[in-house]
DNA sequence: GTGAAAGCGCTAACAT
DNA sequence: ATGTTAGCGCTTTCAC
């Protein structure tokens, strides 16, 4: 029960305590004392204790992840990028899920500040940011996704462009009532229906309907009363796509011959349905983050990323 | 740069370290004290070191959990519930995803391992084995999901239950020629079939026709191979939902006019897609196992819970 | 090439 | 009620 230490190694193959660090982190050591150690420590099972070896470093080794809804695609990508420069730099990576609950949000970002991690990536609202930027006073690099704020690195998404690309497909498929969906408060969201607003005014189509939702509840009223003055439905987040698609199968309408229908973030099922949607390169993105987090950068760095229309004829033909 | 230590903050509030550590962790000090010593841990910005702090207690308050593919609805549940159990014991949760790598599964539980957590929780196939019996036997409570494995607490579902769930659901539909697809060399998969297999026998119908497949490449081939006898095709994996639904629409066949359809395990987007499935109670699953570890059990607990249908109508109408 | 010893940030007896 | 002291398991000078 009791732990094998470092200390029983050194004992069991005859040296001290400095010695088999040394063997064990690759310092200057003789073959035959490195083999005898490496032996002892086999045979006994030793498993060096991470924690220890952090404490001495300051920090540890691990890179912090905290995410607002792990069941959505975009972050699960995101977090594969993560994963996998995390991987290649021998970084654990601590995943943190908050469930879209703010007050998690914070306790988490401190619960990792607690843990000295190496960076934090985080997808949160405003609330955590405090906590994230006295982190990054104290030297560990954090980097906020879909977002800027003020001392941290951030990763996002061209949000106006992506609202863009929206308005240039409805354009090209002749779609001109448009309803859309938004979160309410979300600077993102936002930012995707202000695109969207511009590119259908450089085309000269009419300024879309916009109604906003809290949560899923309200989704199916929302879309109902878009549906009296439009023929399309537009979705700035992927996570109301299933609520939307919902809303509109139920109601008996066809898509895309009774009502065009636009979102955003590619899932699996997208393809089988036939759904168009305006991705981010979320893989890519979570590398980046990742390698703001190993490479430390000065000064803090502001990424944008370029969205991508995925057409798949929700929205008709695009001609 | 350098972090605030409890020394410092003992300096600023002209107390000892022991003063503060008992401030903080709640022992016996004047309030007059305690009130100079929080003062003094806000102005100076303290974040107690939760490293050094498992150091003395032989190991952390965190709980691991290894997952094999962070991007499936059921470990997504099962996450859940371990979430909800540790934040009401005030343990971190540490996640891993490991991809379905079995090299990154046996890496993942040793770097768990040398994280001293507390409990760790596993969803991983044999080769990790070896690995979390050691630290079982080092103290450290490891709980198997889906399999059992000597020496380790395991929760798990009863497949056989499933298998005749699946084949009480077909009888009921009048569906007879069935054709069953399955992972290779997965062991729960294997039980239900089995469990299928008894069913239908038990309601005096044909046996299943099975085909085995590795990963998603081959779905599409083995569906088509499963329906020139068959007018049922049954998936024991929620995994590959996606794929098997995707064979059967893309040859234009109607569900479940042309063929039925049953799958394990629900998805957001199967009342959408009305395709009935037999779900585990993921989330109680993820609560009980990190009960698990909470509780420390002194001898290896096997817990088995029960499958449930859910008919959607792919198989047609249960008469 | 190897060991002795100091110390990382914190807690827990043991004194006072 | 509070300070002193001795570690926890490990790394890292600094001698030998």
């Amino acid at each position: 029960m009791k732990r094998v230490t470092i200390g029983d190694v050194a004992t069991h193959a005859g040296v001290s305590t400095a010695t088999v660090s040394r063997v064990l982190n690759g310092g200057l050591v003789a073959e035959s004392t490195a083999a005898r150690v490496w032996e002892s420590a086999e045979s006994l099972g030793y498993s060096p204790n991470a924690l220890t070896k952090s404490i001495f470093a300051g920090r540890s080794s691990t890179i912090g992840v905290v995410i607002r809804d792990l069941s959505s695609p975009f972050y699960l990508d995101l977090i594969r990028g993560i994963d996998e420069v995390a991987a290649a730099n021998d970084s654990p990576v601590m995943l943190a899920n908050t469930y879209r609950r703010t007050d998690r949000e914070a306790a988490q970002v401190q619960a990792m500040d607690q843990q000295r991690v190496r960076g934090l990536v985080i997808t949160a609202d405003e609330t955590a940011d405090n906590h994230a930027r006295r982190m990054a006073e104290n030297g560990t690099p954090c980097v906020i996704i879909a977002r800027t704020a003020p001392g941290l690195h951030s990763v996002s998404l061209d949000d106006v462009a992506a609202g863009r690309l929206m308005a240039a497909h409805l354009g090209d498929c002749g779609r001109s009532r448009v309803g859309v969906l938004s979160g309410r408060h979300r600077p993102t969201q936002v930012k995707r229906a202000e695109g969207l607003r511009q590119g259908l005014s450089e085309r000269g189509l009419p300024q879309p309907e916009e109604v906003l939702v809290e949560n899923e509840d309200e989704v199916d009223g929302a879309v109902g009363s878009l549906l009296r003055r439009n023929d399309t439905v537009v979705c700035t987040t992927g996570r109301l796509t299933v609520s939307v698609h919902m809303a509109l199968t139920h109601r008996g309408l066809g898509i895309p011959d009774d009502v065009g229908f636009l979102t955003m973030d590619d899932f699996p099922w997208a393809s089988t349905l036939g759904i168009s949607v305006v991705t981010q390169p979320s893989y890519e993105m979570g590398r980046r983050a990742a390698e703001l987090i190993v490479e430390e950068p000065a000064t803090p760095a502001r990424i944008v990323f370029q969205p991508t229309l995925i057409a798949r004829g929700s929205c008709g033909s695009g001609a």
